[in-house]
DNA sequence: AATTGTAACCTATCAGTGATAGCTCATCGG
DNA sequence: CCGATGAGCTATCACTGATAGGTTACAATT
């Protein structure tokens, strides 16, 4: 009903960028709906009302596709990331970035798992830096330079990597889990949350 | 060259369990050379010498085949966590037992997506749950215990779970965001792994 | 207004995938 | 020696991602 099907022939021609926006709309909602592995090329053209084939004049397989679809969820990470960043400083920063991220997840589980939590292809080549990637390092250079404001100066960088990916990491695995594994008998979400905030930031 | 091609046109009968393992053992070898996605059902029955459909007079379908190559896998992580379980004691037992998870996520990460990052729709009915996911379990319920018994008495078991659930959560996340974002920068693996732990269990 | 070049789109087809149907023949109890 | 059993096979299915090459819409030029 909400998709329609190509009611003409052959699908009127799409202004290049306008035209793979609607693939990567189309991408995005049958992977949230279905998941990454059950969408198919044919199910993606056949949504947007194009031929399987013509997919791949704006990408150039279907891994970059996906790829691209994660470019969109990590955009709308980062733009609630950067708000609440503007809106406190030091630890309460560092706390309300994190609230923030476990939240966003909580509450946007199909953009987190398509952003944080499908895999991406290992590197095919060393000197090419895949979007997903570009976008990803936005979204913890935020809570990385929180990090290091927060403990000030005198820290290696070396050293503030390994915290803020500690951290980070640690954000990302309670989303994870409790998104995958929805059925577990958690404890009641908000004190887990506050008990795991409490336990990462104590001794920064 | 390690892997014989069926050298007669047709395979000798093996008797049943004895073939089962040898397709297990095929395809624990496959999937951890070229991982999980690459390795098809005509590859491994290919390694092991017989037809692709006789596969299916093991497995009811390619799934329960990986599954079960995973429920191998995990054994090793359960028999390497309760022998590390008894070889310390308190807060050292706690941080062997996470430094163990770790590490098998790492050197088996195709078995510790199956157990743990993939999503799965199954019954909460105890009995239902696919076997790796149990394995999972089994491995928290040590992980619970040695947090228990380094707590001691006076802490409620809800606060306990707390607790167990975050430390758990943390940990997985380490895992399963290296494992799905192998591209992004990290530091050194072995110093985060313990920069990890030593902010895990910090305060406790 | 007709022409022409470009590129967006198409159909047809490929090799490879997981899975099923149905035949064959090795093995063993009688 | 002979049937029954079942482990194995070949043939084939529907579907996948991807490619080759023809077709047509559209804008710019004449």
């Amino acid at each position: 009903m909400t998709s329609t099907e190509a009611s003409s022939r052959r699908k009127a021609k799409g202004y290049g960028p306008e035209r793979r926006a609607e693939i990567l709309n189309h991408a995005m909602r049958l992977i949230s709906e279905h998941g990454v592995q059950m969408v198919s090329t044919r199910q993606i053209a056949n949504a947007v009302g194009i031929s399987q084939p013509s997919l791949y004049a704006y990408f150039p397989n279907r891994q970059a596709l996906i790829e691209a679809v994660c470019v969109q969820a990590f955009e709308r990470l980062i733009l609630v990331m950067t708000e609440v960043a503007q809106t406190s400083t030091g630890l309460n920063r560092l706390k309300s970035l994190g609230r923030a991220y476990l939240m966003f997840g909580f509450e946007q589980p199909d953009a987190y798992r398509i952003g944080f939590m499908i895999e991406t292809a290992e590197p095919l080549d060393i000197n090419q830096i895949a979007p997903p990637l570009l976008a990803g390092l936005r979204a913890y250079g935020l809570h990385r330079q929180a990090l290091a404001d927060h403990l000030g100066p005198g820290r290696t960088p070396d050293e503030i990597d390994r915290l803020a990916q500690s951290l980070w990491a640690s954000l990302h695995g309670l989303v994870a889990l409790m998104i995958a594994r929805g059925r577990f008998p958690w404890t009641d979400r908000d004190a887990l949350i506050e008990t795991h905030l409490e336990r990462l930031l104590t001794g920064l």
